[in-house]
DNA sequence: GTGGTCTAGACCACA
DNA sequence: GTGGTCTAGACCACC
């Protein structure tokens, strides 16, 4: 298992648990988790972060939610066999949510629809390569 | 000044002062709403509404802080004349921060670069012509 | 709204937060709690039932990820409006998988055939009436 | 002694022991295990299953608590001589349970009465014939 | 007032 | 060792 750089920022206004999980969402939507790897125990993971082992559970059962990872008492948790298959309606729906926050705020800065798509395109090229950065601020 | 079809969604998940910002810099930036127009009334707005006063006071309060608008003391609020100058890197800072979001979210999802670019061109479209819609659920 | 003669027992060795979670959702399925009706707030629910108010936090928790109910900052917690309609196939599962455990332990028990149909009749009757009770021990 | 098909998974939530138990409850229940007949050795049924020895103790120390086998010092498990005899209140109790806790979940599943019945008498159908699958998922 | 998050601990269940 | 639950507090965000 990669030593997965995580890092949480508490003055970023988010919530810790939801860093994590956005970091660790974006490990495995890298590929640098893949599925049936183990994730850090939660006390370790506290340990290294120095947050409340129930931060980390939280954010872990959070993404157990999301079907993204699979606890198992006493052995750990693991990325899971299959990512959850979201409905087609589902995931447009969330697609265009998420466009448009960005697409407003672009707008009320002032930034042209170019700039926008490159930022966009450098975040993509970016999750795919260089997995523990943090890009969460959308709040 | 335009009737302004403003609506919040209680059961958005989003808190009602954060939809009331996002629907009244949508009309800025979208030119519906420019420099100098008076906004609604606080007591009026949170009346059509059926909202809390203060939750209006506060979304009409972080507006003026982003400089979006300005108040007067006993005349109202009117959309503020120059629209604020991002520092360049808060604003480049910001867009990668957005983008990096919807970039983590669609590739969980499975979709595709050329999706997501899909979605993002629709969604400003969108707001070019209608910008009273509420596009923002990013939570 | 109703008193919601709710009561947990701390030896059942059932979770706090998964009886409180049972008992809210047989009102709710019984109609005694009704879409849009108001929850006991948190703090309260947790004094009266003499719990920690993060246990009722997490029952709360745990009926929103069902779409049992719906939490809104600094307004409550509420029946949801629409009851989350499961996929028929998911549904069939689960009532199968119910239904084997409740026929494997009666099998065990030397219960007849008429005798265990018996029971869920009786049950289907109790929970259309009397809510309140508190019928969950399936560990 | 027949083959014992058993399997254990390990996603499914419910404790590896718990189903090891449920398995053989269920071969016991259907006659497949006759009362005087010899359970695999704990090494041997650890090895197959690819547990941990440990887990395997546990399943048959529970069992050998509920009266259903017996284990005598190193000549091995077996099934109990005579099926134990539960009070019939508590019979009753643990019936009337189980059959709460399906009636519930139907209930908010928008399951009828009827559809409830038919799942529970397919489910005796299926265990006096196939005692051998892995019916129990009630968590 | 409401719910949401977090800490610093404890004890239990499981493998 | 692992994850799961619970307590007794604290502070923040929202209405």
């Amino acid at each position: 298992m990669a030593p997965l750089h995580l890092q949480i920022d508490p003055h970023s206004g988010l919530p810790v648990y939801r860093q994590l999980m956005d970091q660790l969402r974006s490990y495995i939507a890298s590929g640098a988790l893949k599925a049936g790897d183990q994730l850090p125990s939660i006390r370790e993971l506290a340990k290294t972060l120095a947050v409340n082992p129930s931060t980390v559970v939280k954010a872990y059962g959070e993404l157990e939610h999301l079907g993204v990872i699979e606890s198992q008492q006493g052995r750990g948790a693991f990325v899971a066999e299959r990512a959850p298959r979201w409905p087609e309606s589902h995931r447009r729906d969330r697609l265009a949510a998420l466009a448009g926050q960005l697409a407003l705020e672009a707008a009320q800065m002032g930034a042209s629809e170019d700039e926008i798509l490159d930022a966009l395109r450098t975040a993509i090229d970016r999750l795919a390569r260089s997995p523990h950065s943090n890009p969460s601020q959308p709040e």
